[in-house]
DNA sequence: TGCACAACTTAGAAGCCACTTG
DNA sequence: CAAGTGGCTTCTAAGTTGTGCA
C-alpha cells in the first residue's frame, strides 16, 4: 500500500509550500446591526476538562513540521519551456526532468509504433505544466454541434383541447411534444411542474391558441405521445444496414467536432453537442420544474480559441454572439442557460491533458493535507473551547467534514433551486441531539437533503465537547435558523488556506475518501482469496467510500427480478453441485472395487467436476453478495472523483498481481 | 464584507450497446 | 433470436471555489 513507491514514475511538482505561520491572528468581529437569532460572539469560560486523550503537543510539533515540509525541488517553469511545450514534445529528449530515465527507455521502444499510436499514448504528465496561469497557447475547434431543428407532427397525429381536435403552430406544437413525451414521467403529475410548462408554453402560442387554451387539464397528448413510442419502437426495429448508416453518421460528426487542437495535440471534447431545448427538470422539490429550456441558437454562443487558429464558422446565415480569445480559462464554447441565467460550457473530455493535471493536482493536495490532518485535528479540538462564537462555530463545523465528509454548504437563493443544505448551512430543524441513545451517549440525529436532494440521515455519537457545542449553538433558535449562524463557507475556506496552502472544505472529501478506501483494502484483503472474493473485497472498500460520501442511488428497476434469477441459478447450481458430488461418490466406490485405470480415470474427472462446480457457485454467491450490498449504492460517482487511482494500481500491484484480471478492463487500469 | 458572476468539479439518471442466456 | 443484463457513456443539473467590485 506504500503509494509513495510508484513516485519513481511521477513527477513531483509541489508548486506550493505551506505558509510559515498559523499563528492565529485574532480578528475584531464586524457586526452588523441586529440580527435575529444570532449566537453570543463571546462564550462565558467552561471549566476545563482535559482527559489527556489527544495528542501531546510534542506531537504536534512534529506533524507541523512535517507539514511544513519544503520539497527539495520546486521547479519553476521558465518561459524558454513554456513556449517550447507547445512546439513539440517528441523533441523534448534533453529536458532535464527527474523521471526521464525511464521516459527515455519508453521513448525507444515507442519509436517502432506507428505515429498515431504515439500520439493516442501522449504522456501529458510527463511535461512541464504552465506555471503563469494560462492553460493553453494553441486552441482551434470546429465550434458546437446544435440540436436538430424541430420537425413539425404529420397532419394525422393530432392535438386535442377539450375534446376537439386542434392544430398547433409548429412553436407551441413542439414545445408540446416536450411534454407528450415526458407524460409517462411522474413530473408530468406534479402541480409546480404543470404550473411552469404551462406558463411558459403559453408564451409560445399564436393569441388565437393563447385565449382557446386555458386549462392544461383539457389537453390531451396522448396521439402525440403514442406517436413517439411507436417511433421508437420503429426506431428499435431498424434493420442492420440503417442502424450502421446512423452509427457512421455519428462517427463522423464526433470525428469533425468531437476534437481540438491544444497545443500541438488533439484532444476529444467532452461535451461538443448543444443541449436541445426540452422543459427543465430540476432534482428534488425544484421550483423551476416543469419550464421551458429555450433552443439555443448561434447568436447565443461565445467562441473562444486562439487567435492564430483556424475559427469555426457559425452555419450559413448566422452569427455567434462573441469570439474571444481567452487562454486563461479552459472552455472552448459558452452559452447562457435561461432558467438559472448561469452559464454553460463546452469543455474538453477527463482524458484530456487539462482536466488529467487538475485532478492529480487535486489527489496531491489530498496527500498534502495527510501530513498535517493530525495537526489540523487539534487545532480545531483547540477551537472548541474559544471564548468566540464563531471559532467555536468553525472548529465543530470543521469536525463534521472532517469526520461525516459533508460538503462545505454554500447559501443559496431561496426559491430559485430546490431547498438542500451543506454543512455550513445546516439549520437547527436538521440535528436532533440525545445526550443518552440505548448505550450510547452525545448521539447526533442528522437529517437533510443534500447535494442533488439526496437524503442524508445518519446517527453518530460525538464528543462531549462538541455535543455541548451544539447545545449551545441552539439556544434560543427557530427551526429555521442556521445552526452555524457566524459561519460560512467562504470563512470557513480562509480558515484552511491558512491552515495549509490550497486547502479547502472539499480536499477533505477526497482525502478522507481515498483513505478510506486504503485502510479498508488492507482490512479486507486477504491474499488467499479466490479471485471473486479479491473483487468482492475492492468493491466492499469502494462500498465504503461510497457510504461515506452518502453516494445514493435509486435501486434498479429491474433488481429484486434480477436479485430472483441470480438466487434460482444458485439453488440450480446447489443441485448440481450435489448430484456431481453423488457421481463423485459412486465413482470411488466404484474404484475401490476395481482397482482399475478406467476406474482412477473416471474419479478425476468426477473429482474436477464436483471442484470446478463448487468454484461456480461461490462465484455466484458471491455475486449475489455484491449484488445485494450495493442496492443502494453508487460506487461511480467515487472511483470517478475520489479515489486517487494510484492507490487501486499499488493494490493490484502488490496484492493481487499474480491473478491475472481483478481488473477486466484495461481502460479502468490506464 | 457581501455580492454577483465565472469557471470548474461532482452528481445521479437515462440511454446505449455489447454480451449472455435460454 | 429475443429478452435480459450489466457496464459503460452521455447528459446536464447542482455543487464548490475563486475573483473582482462596490
Amino acid at each position: 500500500f506504500k503509494v509513495g513507491s510508484l513516485r519513481h514514475v511521477l513527477i513531483y511538482n509541489f508548486v506550493s509550500q505551506i505558509k510559515s505561520s498559523h499563528a492565529d491572528k485574532p480578528k475584531k468581529e464586524k457586526e452588523n446591526g441586529y440580527v435575529r437569532n444570532t449566537s453570543p460572539a463571546v462564550i462565558k469560560s467552561e471549566p476545563e476538562e482535559d482527559n489527556g486523550f489527544y495528542p501531546s503537543p510534542q506531537h504536534i510539533k512534529t506533524s507541523k513540521r512535517e507539514c511544513e515540509y519544503k520539497p527539495k525541488k520546486v521547479k519553476t517553469e521558465h518561459d524558454k519551456k513554456a513556449k517550447k511545450r507547445k512546439h513539440e514534445y517528441e523533441e523534448d529528449e534533453d529536458e532535464d526532468i527527474k523521471p526521464k530515465k525511464k521516459t527515455k527507455d519508453k521513448k525507444v521502444t515507442e519509436g517502432k509504433k506507428s505515429k498515431k499510436e504515439e500520439e493516442e499514448k501522449w504522456k501529458w504528465w510527463e511535461e512541464e505544466r504552465y506555471t503563469d496561469g494560462s492553460k493553453w497557447r494553441f486552441l482551434e475547434h470546429k465550434g458546437p454541434v446544435f440540436a436538430p431543428p424541430y420537425e413539425p407532427l404529420p397532419d394525422k397525429v393530432k392535438f386535442y383541447y377539450d375534446g376537439k381536435p386542434m392544430k398547433l403552430n409548429p412553436p407551441a406544437e413542439e414545445v408540446a411534444t416536450f411534454f407528450a413525451k415526458m407524460l409517462d414521467h411522474e413530473y408530468t403529475t406534479k402541480d409546480i411542474f404543470r404550473k411552469n410548462f404551462f406558463k411558459d408554453w403559453r408564451k409560445e402560442m399564436t393569441s388565437e391558441e393563447k385565449s382557446k387554451i386555458t386549462d392544461l387539464n383539457k389537453c390531451n397528448f396522448s396521439e402525440m405521445s403514442e406517436y413517439f413510442k411507436a417511433q421508437s419502437e420503429a426506431r428499435k426495429q431498424m434493420s442492420k444496414e440503417e442502424k450502421l448508416k446512423i452509427k457512421e453518421e455519428n462517427e463522423r460528426i464526433l470525428q469533425e467536432y468531437g476534437f481540438c487542437i491544444m497545443d500541438n495535440h488533439k484532444e476529444r471534447i467532452g461535451n461538443f453537442r448543444i443541449e436541445p431545448p426540452g422543459l427543465f427538470r430540476g432534482r428534488g422539490d425544484h421550483p423551476k420544474m416543469g419550464m421551458l429550456k429555450r433552443r439555443i441558437r448561434p447568436e447565443d454562443i461565445i467562441i473562444n480559441c486562439s487567435k492564430d487558429s483556424k475559427q469555426p464558422k457559425p452555419p450559413p446565415g448566422t452569427k455567434w454572439k462573441e469570439v474571444r480569445h481567452d487562454n486563461k480559462v479552459t472552455w472552448l464554447v459558452s452559452w447562457t442557460e435561461n432558467i438559472q441565467g448561469s452559464i454553460k460550457y463546452i469543455m474538453l473530455n477527463p482524458s484530456s491533458r487539462i482536466k488529467g493535471e487538475k485532478d492529480w493536482q487535486k489527489y496531491e493536495t489530498a496527500r498534502r493535507l495527510k501530513k498535517c490532518v493530525d495537526r489540523i485535528r487539534n487545532q480545531y479540538r483547540e477551537d472548541w473551547k474559544s471564548k468566540e462564537m464563531r471559532i467555536r462555530q468553525r472548529a465543530v463545523a470543521l469536525y463534521f467534514i472532517d469526520k461525516l465528509a459533508l460538503r462545505a454548504g454554500n447559501e443559496k437563493e431561496e426559491g430559485e433551486t430546490a431547498d438542500t443544505v451543506g454543512c455550513c448551512s445546516l439549520r437547527v430543524e436538521h440535528i436532533k441531539l440525545y445526550p443518552k441513545m440505548d448505550d450510547q451517549e452525545y448521539v447526533v440525529e442528522f437529517d437533510f437533503l443534500g447535494k442533488d436532494s439526496i437524503r442524508y440521515y445518519n446517527k453518530i455519537p460525538v464528543e462531549k465537547r462538541v455535543f455541548k457545542n451544539l447545545q449551545l449553538f441552539l439556544e434560543n433558535k427557530q427551526p429555521e435558523d442556521d445552526l452555524f449562524d457566524r459561519l460560512n463557507t467562504s470563512i470557513l475556506n480562509k480558515h484552511l488556506q491558512e491552515l495549509m496552502d490550497g486547502l479547502t472544505a472539499k480536499v477533505f472529501r477526497t482525502y478522507n475518501a481515498s483513505i478510506t478506501l486504503q485502510q479498508q483494502l488492507k482490512e479486507l484483503s486477504c491474499s488467499d482469496d479466490s479471485i471473486p472474493a479479491k473483487v468482492l473485497s475492492y468493491n466492499r472498500a469502494n462500498r465504503a467510500v461510497a457510504i461515506l460520501c452518502n453516494h445514493q442511488r435509486a435501486p434498479p428497476k429491474t433488481f429484486e427480478k434480477s436479485m430472483q434469477n441470480l438466487q434460482t441459478k444458485i439453488d440450480e447450481k446447489q443441485n448440481q453441485l450435489s448430484a456431481a458430488r453423488k457421481q463423485l461418490k459412486a465413482a470411488k466406490a466404484d474404484h475401490k472395487a476395481s482397482h482399475d485405470d478406467k476406474s482412477k480415470k473416471t474419479v478425476e474427472v468426477k473429482r474436477k467436476a464436483v471442484q470446478r462446480i463448487e468454484e461456480q457457485l461461490m462465484k455466484l454467491q458471491v455475486q449475489a453478495t455484491d449484488r445485494e450490498e450495493n442496492k443502494q449504492i453508487a460506487l461511480g460517482t467515487s472511483k470517478l472523483n475520489y479515489l486517487d487511482p494510484r492507490i487501486s494500481v499499488a493494490w493490484y500491484l502488490c496484492y493481487a498481481f499474480t491473478v491475472t484480471m481483478i481488473v477486466q478492463n484495461e481502460q479502468e487500469v490506464s
